[in-house]
DNA sequence: ATTAATTTTTAGCTATATCTAAATAGTTAC
DNA sequence: GTAACTATTTAGATATAGCTAAAAATTAAT
């Protein structure tokens, strides 16, 4: 069974906002994280159903099935490895790459997936914190918590962002702020959320919307 | 000015049809070389027309234009250098690159074909020995004959083949002729073309057609 | 110079992927 | 429990890319 590159697109979307197949997905979500119009997912949701990657009942949304959840697991797969590789070989800034891997995970050759994977050193996470799914799609999940959920005198470590786009990349590269970094929350402030944590031996101050977009393990 | 996928496929074919734009290509050809049918490559020349990537008289054929000539060669470029990145980086042998690269070929960002081409060391051939256009799309002409147009006793260096199907690059890695290989001409069959070569000390026999399909630098 | 053969184009159909506008189903508020 | 609001689907367009069958133009043969 084969989608095409725009079903693929649609179903990762679904996948992620599903949570991993936990939740049901409404037609407005799509459209709204496809940036597509409700009408154009109606008509795409009818064929995912066709094709049995999600069970769909008329206004009802749609589940994410297990060969739907499969199939959405090799892509991501494809899109962080390609992610990786950029990086690590071609020397990209972590904000550079999502829109170059937007089109590389659609390349179809399992061949060429698993010798990237070999090439690459079979990484476990992409250069934004995201755990890689390996060739059968396990994920090694980690219990991770926003930066805006810790507590004051907690301390951890960044392990992921939440929030890819090159616009907040490049603050976090700004203000030092990178995955791996060991931190610990100095302040909060309880009438705008905002936050001052050490990251460093520098003291940083981050607004609460900014904070929730940064992955933290607590340690 | 951008092409889909499909037109920057017919482009290329026309640019190869054309022999680099010299001779004006009918719409037969384009359809054979494409497996597509006449009626669907008079559609699709009369759009890249419009592009101006082609110019186009209703029953004459076309003629690849300056501009399409560049864009042929971008797209040339791309999937020499993708293929140049399987074979050497990610151990894929010759045979099994030419359909995972006319995937790659379409992806499109600058920085990439960049910086792949620095990462692989600005290679100047692909595996199959043909020439990989520079960034400006200018190509290094080597003069190459067929191993079938050789006389007897000439020798010369194998440098590329004209036939990329894995078909005939096995029964190239099997027989033991590569890129690179010294050869002479031992000997002819008048009747039906077929030829005797010497490689590495080993004598090997060749029908016309195949011997045709490789390309000799005469040294 | 006609006629015949070949090549190319056009007409009309299918499938994908998107849109806007209109219709309809479901949900919420009073 | 009906009215109002919101979400979703359907109808009808447009654009891409392919096909077959029929028409038209060019080229070749007599
Ligand atoms: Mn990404
Ligand atoms: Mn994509
Ligand atoms: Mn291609
Ligand atoms: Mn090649």
């Amino acid at each position: 069974m084969t989608l095409t590159n725009s079903e693929e697109n649609y179903l990762k979307a679904i996948y992620h906002l599903s949570e991993a197949g936990k939740k049901s997905v409404s037609t407005n979500d799509i459209a709204s994280s496809m940036k597509t119009k409700p009408a154009s997912v109606s008509d795409m949701i009818r064929k995912l159903g066709a094709k049995e990657v999600i069970n769909y009942r008329k206004y009802y949304g749609v589940q994410i099935t297990e060969e739907g959840q499969n199939y959405a697991l090799q892509v991501i797969r494809k899109h962080r490895l390609w992610e990786v590789f950029l990086v690590d070989k071609l020397k990209f800034n972590w904000d550079e790459v999502h829109e170059v891997a937007e089109q590389l995970e659609h390349v179809r050759s399992p061949l060429l997936t698993q010798r990237l994977d070999e090439y690459l050193n079979f990484p476990k996470f992409d250069p934004h914190g995201d755990p890689i799914p390996d060739e059968f799609g396990d994920v090694k999940a980690r219990p991770r918590i926003s930066l805006s959920e810790m507590e004051v005198d907690q301390a951890g470590q960044i392990v992921a962002v939440k929030d890819s786009s090159a616009a907040f990349l490049r603050y976090l590269d700004k203000v030092g702020a990178y995955i791996g970094a060991r931190i610990k929350l100095l302040d909060k402030v309880e009438f705008d959320g905002s936050i001052e944590i050490l990251v460093d031996q520098k003291t940083l101050f981050m607004s609460k919307d900014v904070a929730s977009n940064i992955l933290i393990v607590v340690s």
